[in-house]
DNA sequence: CCATAAAATAAGTGATTACTCACTATACAA
DNA sequence: TTGTATAGTGAGTAATCACTTATTTTATGG
């Protein structure tokens, strides 16, 4: 985390845009709890290492934070958001408008979009895969978003590619499954299993790509 | 869970192959036990609950684990030698032994043999999958029972396939990555993520190994 | 039936938990 | 300066935590 925090967290949080503001004690409280619930988990995390943490007395975290929980809402509910908004913006139709003639270069274009993010919020999507299926109200969140838009969105975008000839004509959903594992298994790989591993990352990817592509091309015709 | 639980308790924790005996309200503990950490968690899993719904005084538990990370080790460390147990055996060698021609054959294999036993011990995966990351001890044996012995003999087998032409040249380890990838992804949403919704495991499974296997396939010279 | 050990129990133990509350400090507008 | 709202504090709360211990129950072999 080579940027300034208190950006950092703007950003996450998405403040930046709204008249809200954050004391400086609060985004400590913030900073701190991010680490420690990453570092131990929720459950075993205690709010008053959190204050200790962020040199701040213990009182002063319930005072922005109802409970315990509601600080952990406020920190990875946004993430949730922000981790599919690109899968949801308008100029994602780019695929549908063609942008995207192959759809390598689709893969290309989101292996590289998500990358960025996941680099730059890895401890809070490790408290998110973490705590999702402990909380019910993540758990909707995740089916809402996820389950909801992005698999319908990529259901069109794969029914695109297939259309044209490019996949093969199987059940949509599994096309999304087997890209999408590769794609999270190398992340997975990449930053949570292996992360002190040289990695060549573009050479990686391309050997994905290659990888995906090949996979889903429809049988040769000769 | 349809077979006896005692049954399951003791093939899983290796114990019918050697002179200790479980009394039953120790089984009634790993019982209950299982159930509360797959549902809450280990940390936010209280002895008092798990005591409570093993119908077993609380000072029993105490009697049986010295403490509470005792009882988690005792249900979870068995599991992960029998989740690799398959990929050590000496009989693992058929591959070597060409009894698995093609690549492919290997895969179904591998699959079939697996599924079997995720269906079998769901609810101890789901734990050591969430625990792992906390502590300490089960990473070092995940380290020392996957990463050094599996990861091993998994890529001498890949270079057997690669030396045979099947399998494109690229590192082993990513060779391992993809395949590993597809798989865990198809375990991880058939019985995680959607496992209410209906499923053609066969179709499936012929689908994903297709997928493989010619995503790995090497260029063809023409 | 008795003797002995193991199994099981109920009632504790001090420590820690998330959270409250009465109070003080600070900031800013009138 | 004064008034008011917000931010911050730290001592306290009851509840719950993992674990202990003294005692009783159960099982077993002679």
């Amino acid at each position: 985390m080579a940027e300034p925090f208190e950006q950092w967290v703007d950003e996450l949080l998405n403040l930046n845009d709204e008249d809200v503001k954050l004391t400086e004690k609060q985004i400590k409280i913030i900073q701190a709890a991010v680490e420690v619930f990453a570092e131990k988990g929720y459950a075993a995390s205690s709010t008053s290492e959190i204050a200790q943490k962020a040199g701040v007395a213990e009182g002063t975290i319930f005072r922005h934070y109802k409970t315990k929980k509601d600080l952990l809402l406020s920190i990875v509910a946004p993430l949730m958001s922000k981790l599919i908004a690109p899968f949801i913006l308008k100029d994602f139709n780019k695929v549908l408008d063609a942008t995207y003639a192959r759809y390598e270069d689709f893969l290309r274009a989101v292996i590289h979009n998500r990358q960025e993010f996941v680099r730059k919020h890895l401890p809070v999507i490790k408290i998110l895969l973490q705590e999702v299926p402990f909380h019910p109200e993540l758990q909707e969140q995740f089916k809402e978003h996820v389950a909801g838009k992005v698999l319908e969105r990529f259901k069109n975008i794969v029914e695109h590619y297939q259309k044209e000839g490019q996949i093969i004509d199987i059940p949509p959903y599994s096309v999304i499954r087997m890209t999408a594992s590769n794609i999270l298994g190398f992340f997975i790989t990449r930053y949570l299993l292996a992360p002190d591993q040289e990695w060549d990352d573009e050479r990686e990817i391309e050997m994905m790509v290659r990888f995906i592509v090949r996979g889903l091309a429809p049988e040769e015709s000769r």
